[in-house]
DNA sequence: GTAACTGCAAAATATTTGCATCCTT
DNA sequence: AAGGATGCAAATATTTTGCAGTTAC
């Protein structure tokens, strides 16, 4: 069982403030990976822009979310799962970004494979990311 | 055998000038991925900024060159391979980027492996980003 | 009460567009 | 000569920074 909002932003020595559990439960209730303009119009006017950019730095910092990378180098950002810590995530599940909505998926249930990398690279992340048609845009 | 520089922008219905065939110089010099930074600086004072914006929409239209993703969703370009074509490219190879020295290298021998999706998930194209040290600055 | 957080203004950076001029074919 | 490419100026968009006022604890 993940972690209430208070709580997780507790566990993470952050004060309780608006934008922050507005912010947190936008991730929550989302399946997928938001981006800041999606963030922005969800929240409607409540937030300034700089707000967001701000909390969801924050957010990064303290390991509750990631950046993951896109096709489009859009920058998006997806909660952590619970076995993340402040600068270590682990997270080896497959994104999956569609062409036509934008949607960005976590796919939870398709692991990244173990790669062995040439002599003299050391991996210390693996993100794979996959572009198509997503279940609803067939 | 890769194509020459005049080659390929021939090949691409591109008329040759000044400014593409340095920046596609670069391109074929480097064994990595460059940002449009990279490509300022290395070709000096030579060409606009708008001109380089330009020369590499170009290029990713005609599938000369490709964005890849990256773990800092920063923007970075690659040369397609020689089967790449307009639209389509066919780019299986990870790349890796260095957390310490920033330099994006193209893996050409570690292969991106199949995955299965979902139902009702379609991939167009799979891109793994690996992050860590590369061999020159373990 | 104090430290931390937010909103506003503004700076810095990145990207796109319009248009006149120049270059490739 | 004609169409496309470039350079410059300027419009837009994105992200960061400084600071004063507000809020959480």
């Amino acid at each position: 069982m993940r972690y209430g909002i208070n709580e997780t932003l507790k566990k993470n020595q952050l004060s309780v403030t608006d934008s922050r559990k507005k912010i947190l439960e936008l991730f929550m209730r989302s399946n997928g990976a938001l981006a800041h303009a999606d963030i922005e119009h969800q929240s409607g006017t409540e937030f300034d822009r700089v707000t967001i950019y701000r909390t969801l730095q924050t957010f990064v910092e303290k390991g509750i979310i990631h950046t993951i990378p896109t096709a489009d180098n859009s920058v998006r950002y997806a909660l952590c799962k619970d076995e993340c810590s402040e600068g270590h995530h682990h997270d080896n599940h497959v994104h999956f970004m569609c062409d036509d909505c934008g949607t960005t998926y976590c796919l939870d249930h398709v692991i990244a494979p173990q790669l062995s990398l040439p002599d003299g690279f050391n991996a210390t992340r693996t993100d794979v990311v996959v572009s198509g048609k997503c279940k609803n845009c067939e």
